[in-house]
DNA sequence: CGACAATACGGAGAACCTCTCCGTTTTTCC
DNA sequence: GGAAAAACGGAGAGGTTCTCCGTATTGTCG
């Protein structure tokens, strides 16, 4: 066991503190929570390319501070998201257990994953892709990334799917990261549609697609 | 009619000149090609993102010269598009004109078009996207906007969806939007994916989307 | 052919962004 | 209380978008 006080828990003097492993001092704690709060308000209001810059001034922070918690973007966007991607599983999870026809679950979550990838000018889109492209790349800078949001999400939407495909609901060839991209689909290209129907009414059309004929 | 050299052409001073309205001047014309020519270089390497002023350093002019041409990153993306544009729309029309099943010439069509949205990473998508936008904004500075691009493609979407409605080959409810923001959404989520070939597996479900159940 | 009006050029500058570095400050623990 | 460790923050580097206006070039007419 490593000895109190050797280890330096800072970016960019070494690897940034994370969920699982929050910073010692209490001001960085303070901190840390003071980006995220002023990160949701700006990602609500300008979406996921909004100024880092303007985040830190929000927060009431230098930009070493922000970006000695958060390396990237898409670190600060992951964090962001994190609640509620975990809720979003939680409720596949909910479904799973429940006494429910497969297919019904699996739209019910799919609209769910539509509106939370649509939720802040697409923040969870944003996440997801981000972490797609840190999953596909080479050697990361920086060790290590999270790659909680779009795995947990691919789980769950497997597990779903599978459910579905054992009922015989949904053809035996949809995979469930097509499934995803689908609705990601949607939500990037109805992300500026003056029609608020239009998404809903893309899934419903993907969900016929899903069914086997 | 207004008196020969009274009337500005160029921006800011007076409005950008446009394909329909060429510059007068030899040397306006040459430049205007070589931004195109850079330009068509530089978002094939980078995308529709690609910094505007390494495009006036590709072409060799300065960035007042570039925004003299194409006052916003759109309008010169709708240039840089523009012929392609116009060869997808002339492909409807010859597949209108042949004496093909509806079914397979829209599917055909829709094949080209998803093609056309992934070229140049995604470079007839952020045509459209900011078409779009363009029509759906308020009022613009700067005048009327080209929105060839977007209607155009809707035009041709409309009219092989109306043969193939006519045909019984396709869903009464499905709107030309509704299609084109279906591929467009497809080009989006998979502009990143590792697999080649899912993004013509997403069309072949949303063709069977399409069909009349 | 020269003059002049019209047209076009280009790059400095304003204002902002991302991201890093390192001197300084604060916190924690012995 | 002091020292080590952790954290801060903002100047600065390098880049972007976009405008403005003094200067240069082109085209037309006498």
């Amino acid at each position: 066991m490593a000895a109190p006080h050797t280890a330096s828990h800072t970016a960019p003097h070494g690897a940034p503190p994370s969920a699982a492993q929050p910073p010692r001092r209490a001001d960085a704690r303070q901190n840390r929570e003071r980006v995220l709060a002023a990160a949701r308000e700006v990602f609500t209001e300008s979406g996921p390319e909004a100024s880092l810059n303007e985040i830190a001034r929000r927060a009431g922070v230098g930009p070493g501070t922000l970006y000695r918690h958060f390396p990237n973007r898409h670190a600060l966007v992951a964090a962001v998201v994190k609640d509620r991607v975990t809720a979003l599983c939680g409720h596949a999870d909910g479904l799973l257990a429940a006494d429910r026809p497969a297919d019904e679950a699996l739209a019910d979550w799919l609209r769910a994953f539509l509106e939370h990838a649509r939720t802040q000018h697409g923040m969870g889109v944003a996440a997801m892709i981000a972490d797609a492209d840190a999953a596909g790349g080479g050697a990361e800078a920086g060790g290590e990334l999270d790659l909680n949001c779009h795995l947990s999400i691919h789980n769950s939407a497997e597990a779903l799917l599978g459910r579905a495909r054992e009922a015989g609901s949904v053809r035996r060839d949809l995979s469930a990261d097509d499934l995803i991209q689908l609705v990601v689909g949607i939500a990037l290209s109805t992300a500026r549609s003056p029609d608020p129907d239009q998404p809903e009414r893309l899934l419903a059309l993907v969900l016929d697609a899903a069914r086997p004929r």
